[in-house]
RNA sequence: GCCCCCGUAGCUCAGGGGAUAGAGCACCGCCCUCCGGAGGCGGUGGCGCAGGUUCGAAUCCUGCCGGGGGCACCA
């Protein structure tokens, strides 16, 4: 018996006890099974009886005793008690099954269907080609991809994508910043003074050689294109060691060339939803709960980045996505209200098909004090400063723990000083540590019998861990529902405080000259199956689960 | 002025309406050690304020206070 065997369980019990006229209720949906925090509410318990009483006209007591009756007549149930208000509290007779599911599933414990056949584009970072990928780019880096293993171990089927930002005036200021860096010259106003325009303009230079000789529009040029190559370059370099990789890298400026652009505009006019007024076209989003109209192509018969924006969209649907995802940061929070009202211009249905994630800033400190970020200034944190002061698996981990709602403060001496502060090494640790068991009981000649008798765990200790491995599937389908990675991270910080709890109290490998006997062997798979989702769970994040640290 | 996020333990943060609100770190005391610089138990200590919704609110709604971030024919 599993919690999901008692959910079917329990919403046979309810169909049962609807059609035998004892209560009178629509069935629900879905039935929850969640484990009590008090362990003298049984392994699992249910509230089911209190969302059926209001249908039901009945007290939510009798109809968890009419439910409980029921249930207690089901193979693997020990005990069930109505308690408090009405909920059902459940023993089973065994809760070793888990123990079974887990080896037998290995790698892909935790996979479910919760998104199952979805097709999902999920589009994060799309940091502009104009520097480094800064700190907050890099939360977006840890979360999104995280959010796309969860999603696809949830079944659905998800293309990452990065939008390159390769048209408009910031490109023209990027290619300017290079020029003068070239002639010696300084940095023009609102250009890009960060160390890295030296770089890259050195690196167009080496590889136009006869740039010098070329007319101004085209020096210009070069520098538009080829340092766009290769700041992206350097960007994909950064996410490769982070080991974050995109399945497309979407061009802006191909969208104009493509006819992306003209073809969305004439969906747009199709639906009728422009108006043309002084002298541009509008898109009257309004329409959809946006704050005020948007232009689409100003009076100087150019198109606006939201034109871009609703072609890139559109593209997209095309492509055949059920539903795009766009991660943005705290600062875009205003382009909401814009994006599902042009959805909506589309004829989307906006809740549908676009999910927008907001994600606060990051703060980046140093000694109590916030290190102060700036592209402009050049003196922000990247990617690779973060890597490089924490490694990729402090770094990925970090930022993947917390909610993307709130402002998260990362303190970079602390996370550098390799102290056990950083909860990645109270779970790396707890992975090492079940591996270096292991790797003692074969010594020993212990190897997994995969046929022992997990009946015989039987220990509370045994109890709790086996009741939060039980739950690990649906920790993954509700984080990738949810759309929060950290869930999975805060799970693994608990079951490694519970795997703990359960060595202190219970001798795995036989002590002295004690014989090994078949408790050793249960416990042995016991402490393999929590290695393999605590190595499950930290892949989920993309973090490593080192078996010696 | 309007919009978004946050306010939970000394610190960093979990708590998708449910039972006695948790973890890590920090501090005090005790214990253990089959894995590794670990680990366990106990203690100190908290939902910004005020209303509302309901059987039940840290969670949902309203207002206020405090912090952060936004409100372009820029991209």
């Amino acid at each position: 018996m599993t919690p999901a065997d008692l959910a079917v369980a329990l919403r046979t019990v309810v169909e049962e006890a609807v059609a035998a006229g004892e209560f009178d209720a629509v069935i629900p949906d879905e039935v929850h099974v969640e484990r009590p925090r008090n362990k003298a509410h049984g392994d699992y318990a249910s509230n089911v009886a209190l969302i059926l009483a209001k249908a039901a006209r009945r007290p939510p007591r009798e109809i968890a005793e009419i439910l409980a009756a029921r249930l207690r007549l089901v193979d693997g149930i020990a005990r069930v008690d109505v308690a408090g208000p009405g909920f059902l509290n459940v023993t089973f007779t065994s809760l070793g099954g888990a123990v079974t599911a887990i080896l037998a599933a290995g790698p892909e414990y935790g996979n479910n269907d919760a998104a199952a056949k979805e097709r999902i584009n999920l589009e994060f970072v799309s940091a502009n080609p104009t520097g480094p990928i800064h700190v907050g780019g890099t939360r977006w880096a840890a979360v999104g991809d995280a959010l796309g293993r969860l999603l696809t171990a949830s079944g659905a089927e998800v293309t990452r994508e990065y939008y390159v930002n390769d048209a408009g005036a910031q490109i023209d200021r990027f290619a300017e910043s290079q020029l003068a860096v070239a002639k010696g010259e300084p940095i023009p106003e609102n250009g890009y003074a960060g160390g890295y325009i030296a770089e890259v303009a050195a690196r167009v230079l080496w590889t136009h050689p006869d740039l010098p000789n070329e007319p101004a529009d085209a020096v210009l040029d070069t520098f538009r294109s080829a340092g766009v190559e290769q700041m992206l370059a350097s960007i994909r370099a950064s996410l490769d060691g982070f080991d974050v990789h995109f399945d497309v890298w979407f061009s802006e400026r191909s969208l104009a060339s493509s006819g992306a652009v003209e073809h969305a505009l004439d969906r747009l006019r199709a639906e009728r939803h422009t108006y043309g007024a002084d002298g541009a076209l509008w898109l009257r989003t309004s329409d959809f709960g946006d704050d005020k109209d948007r232009v689409l192509v100003k009076s100087d018969g150019s198109t606006s980045y939201f034109t871009s924006d609703a072609a890139y969209y559109l593209d997209k649907r095309e492509r055949g996505f059920d539903r795009c995802i766009y991660m943005l940061g705290a600062d875009h929070h205003g382009y909401v209200g814009r994006l599902r009202a042009m959805a909506a211009c589309f004829g989307d249905d906006p809740s549908q098909t676009l999910e927008i994630l907001i994600g606060q800033l990051v703060n980046v400190m140093r000694g109590g004090e916030p290190v102060r970020m700036s592209k402009r200034a050049g003196n922000f944190i990247t990617l690779d400063d973060l890597v490089e002061l924490v490694g990729v698996d402090a770094a990925r981990y970090s930022l993947a723990r917390a909610s993307v709602d709130t402002t998260l403060d990362l303190d970079v001496d602390l996370l550098a000083s390799r102290t056990n502060a950083n909860p990645v090494y109270y779970v790396q640790y707890a992975h090492a540590r079940l591996s270096s068991l292991l790797r003692n009981a074969l010594e020993l000649g212990l190897a997994l019998d995969p046929g022992a008798d997990v009946t015989l765990l039987t220990h509370p200790r045994e109890g709790d861990l086996l009741r939060a491995l039980a739950e690990f599937p649906r920790i993954v389908a509700s984080a990738a529902a949810a759309r929060a990675p950290h869930r999975v991270a805060r799970y693994l910080e608990e079951l490694a405080g519970t795997y703990h709890r359960f060595y202190d109290d219970c001798r795995v490998l036989p002590q002295g000259d004690d014989e090994a006997g078949p408790l050793t062997f249960a416990r042995l798979l016991l402490v393999e199956a929590t290695r393999v989702v605590i190595a499950n769970g930290l892949g989920l994040l993309g973090v490593s689960a080192p078996e010696r640290m």
